[in-house]
DNA sequence: AAGTGCCAAATTTTT
DNA sequence: TTTGGCACTT
């Protein structure tokens, strides 16, 4: 530090505690905006300036992007640079870890990691080749479907009882999930491709089976520390402690009630538990904001009250502020979108840069009528959780190109590959790849297949592409201009239409790539840290407006923060039930609004457009319904059509009870320990336990001990 | 039997 | 804006 006795000037006391401890686990509970990110930059500058060697410090974090800033930060107080410190997500330190020791794992060093929408590629390629016996029709939203089959190594309730919870009356389509779960890890060790929970799974593999690579990362890394640790799911909780086991120096911070990612296996107990899984831990609680100003702080302090939280915080601030947050129901989304526009403008007179303010929301295309609104002002906005660069399809394609490169047992790339040639559809496309990949060399494989006539020349020029990229030797710059070469009569022809706009992508990748020695390193960042698609990237620093998802806008700030479409029916999401999702979707809500410092507008459609493009009157989010009305002010419809809403009182009628409606409420003491009860996928069981309020233990005769939710299952009674 | 083209339908959240 | 089904062509 330039200055070593400004350190407790600059922090508080907690947060002090936490910059200076130097030993032993610590566990930091950090209400929003009670600046823990500084804290765990300062604890970064601390302990290097206390002679620690950078090398050993680990910092992981839940964005890739958070711990460069996080390093970068605490480079500029240390005046140089924390280069040496290892930083990143669990999933890029995992895959740097596994090419490095995963050869003792049993695969080899070639392995590609792959994202969500390869995963759905690979779905749906055994989809069509496996006969499977369930209703199409009844098959969930696509994101359900690949959530289940790829994404449920690490929840903590397995596949079974996800698909029994949602699809119980679906016996047929819970076997074809089951079916496709199992082929879908097949495919993936057959091909050398890896997901994105393969990846953690095989870095506590190599922690727990391998104990020389154990030591080895353990002593290198004498301090662990942990962001957003409420994010993380329980194979991360365990490679935290096992590669801690020899020093147990660990710091995690988190806040329980921002947990929001249940849905991807995170799970908020790792807070609860840490203690007991590092018995000498100390705990310590951030409770000052210094965010948001009073008012705000109350009302986000009122959204999360009613929910059961385990570390109780009070949060204040010293900030001061008399602009309470206002909110405002717009007659249906235009105007709801109208009232954003014209406060943004507002704010903008008042002196407010666009930079400093956001639009928040619970799912991508509720921005939609918003964006249009937008445009017709010509206001400039960025959308965040939007398309990324590499997730279109031409992208993918060269890409397809360079994976194949560095791991030729890819499949899924050949697939894509062969799709491309004119007169190669799906059939032909399977049946080449399968030749090819039983192949010793799969790139002659691919030149001596016996092609049809009409796609011959296609295939050929293919396999002389290959041909002159391995043997040119050329740095990835120099592969990538090859590939251009031979992919744009092919690009011309598959977008015909719009080509000339997507042209610009394939400029952006070209830059990206250049950056690049290596290109296996490439490869891996562009999946686990995908480059977005923006204006920005043409360097014009340019004003504008952040519209976000509430999941993006994670551990940001903004001075004015517009929450759009809270309305009963999207917020919460129409799927969140009564009790744990219930919960989580009220923490988003909080997230949201805890994300502005001077300015919190809440909005909401009264209508809404369904489906079939007819008009359903919605009332407001039941979370707002539970707020108290002194925290808020209601801004009335005072312009435009004058058939506006004269004095809408918040009704005070009770949280109604979430759509469970048709379903009768069976009591509990139906039940008792040793009835017999029929399930519709479990089959027949006994009950072995009740645990109020309404969960059942049952063990069934073919599926063994399930624990079970009486709103959630539908069990009927054969004997008590 | 496979490939192509056209129209209709749907859309949680993501390292 | 992208995916799925259907009819038509090769």
């Amino acid at each position: 530090m330039k200055n070593p006795p400004s350190l407790k000037d600059e922090l508080n006391d907690s947060q002090y505690q936490a910059v200076t401890t130097t030993d032993g686990p610590v566990l930091v509970i950090a209400g929003a905006g009670s600046g823990k990110t500084r804290t765990l930059v300062y604890r970064v500058a601390h302990l290097i300036n206390s002679g620690v060697d950078a090398d050993s410090i680990l910092l992981l974090t839940f964005t890739r992007k958070a711990s460069q800033e996080m390093l970068w930060r605490a480079g500029r107080i240390l005046n140089d640079s924390c280069s040496r410190v290892t930083g990143g997500t669990f999933h890029g330190v995992a895959n740097m870890l596994l090419r490095r020791y995963g050869s003792h794992l049993g695969f080899g060093t070639g392995f590609t990691i792959i994202d969500r929408a390869d995963a759905e590629g690979i779905i749906n390629l055994l989809k069509s080749s496996l006969e499977l016996s369930g209703p199409k029709k009844q098959f969930p939203s696509k994101r359900a479907l690949i959530n289940m089959i790829s994404g449920s190594v690490n929840k903590a309730i397995d596949l079974e009882d996800l698909i029994f919870e949602q699809y119980s009356h679906l016996s047929e389509f819970a076997d074809d999930i089951l079916i496709l779960q199992k082929h879908y890890k097949i495919f993936k060790y057959d091909h050398g491709l890896m997901d994105y929970d393969d990846l953690l799974v095989n870095w506590q593999r190599l922690l727990e089976e391998l104990p020389q690579a154990r030591q080895e990362i353990s002593n290198r890394y004498q301090y662990i520390m942990v962001d957003e640790y409420q994010d993380t799911n329980l194979i991360q909780a365990d490679i935290v402690r096992l590669a801690a086991y020899q020093h147990d120096n660990v710091m995690v911070v988190g806040d329980d009630s921002q947990s929001i990612y249940s849905f991807r296996g995170a799970d908020f107990y790792n807070i609860m538990r840490f203690p007991e899984i590092f018995p000498r831990t100390r705990i310590i609680k951030l409770e000052e904001n210094y965010r948001s100003s009073q008012p705000i702080l109350s009302l986000t302090n009122d959204i999360i009250r009613s929910a059961a939280e385990k570390y109780t915080k009070t949060l204040f601030t010293s900030i001061e502020g008399e602009r309470k947050p206002y909110l405002y129901g717009g007659r249906d989304e235009r105007l709801e979108a109208d009232f954003v526009v014209k406060k943004i403008l507002e704010l903008q007179a008042e002196g407010i840069d666009l930079n400093n303010i956001a639009v928040l929301f619970r799912s991508g295309f509720h921005s939609f009528k918003l964006e249009l609104e937008l445009g017709s002002h010509a206001i400039q906005f960025e959308k965040r959780g939007g398309l990324k660069l590499t997730e279109s399809a031409h992208m993918k394609d060269v890409l397809a190109v360079l994976r194949l490169l560095v791991n030729p047992l890819d499949n899924l790339s050949w697939n894509r590959l062969l799709l491309s040639i004119e007169k190669v559809g799906p059939k032909t496309a399977q049946k080449i790849t399968a030749a090819i990949s039983g192949a010793d060399d799969p790139f002659a494989a691919l030149a001596s297949y016996p092609a049809g006539k009409t796609w011959k020349q296609g295939i050929a020029g293919l396999a002389k592409l290959f041909a002159k990229l391995r043997s040119s030797g050329e740095k990835p710059g120099g592969l990538c201009e090859m590939i251009l070469n031979w992919y744009q009569p092919v690009f011309e022809r598959l977008y015909a239409d719009d080509y000339p706009k997507r042209q610009k992508d394939l400029d952006q990748l070209k830059t990206i790539i250049e950056s690049y020695d290596d290109l296996q390193s490439f490869i891996d960042d562009t999946t686990l840290d995908p480059p977005e698609t923006d204006q920005q990237a043409y360097g014009n620093t340019i004003d504008t407006l952040v519209l976000s998802t509430i999941h993006s806008a994670k551990g940001l700030e903004w001075e004015a923060v517009f929450v759009i479409g809270l309305a009963d029916g999207r917020f919460p999401h129409a799927s969140a039930f009564p009790g744990e999702s219930w919960e989580e979707e009220r923490r988003l809500l909080y997230v949201a609004a805890t994300r502005a410092k001077q300015y919190l507008y809440l909005t909401y459609p009264r209508e809404l457009m369904t489906p079939d493009r007819k008009f359903k009157r919605v009332g407001m989010s039941p979370f707002l319904v539970e707020i108290s009305p002194g925290t808020y002010e209601r801004l009335e419809h005072s312009y435009g059509n004058s058939d506006s809403f004269i004095s809408q009182k918040p009704s005070r009628r009770p949280p109604k009870p979430p759509s469970s409606k048709k379903r009768k409420k069976v009591p509990l003491e139906h039940f008792s320990k040793g009835s017999r009860v029929d399930h519709p996928f479990f089959g027949a069981g006994t009950v072995q336990k009740l645990t109020p309020p309404r969960s059942l233990d049952i063990s069934f005769d073919r599926h063994g001990v399930k624990t079970l939710h009486l709103d959630y299952a539908k069990l009927s009674i054969l004997e008590s």
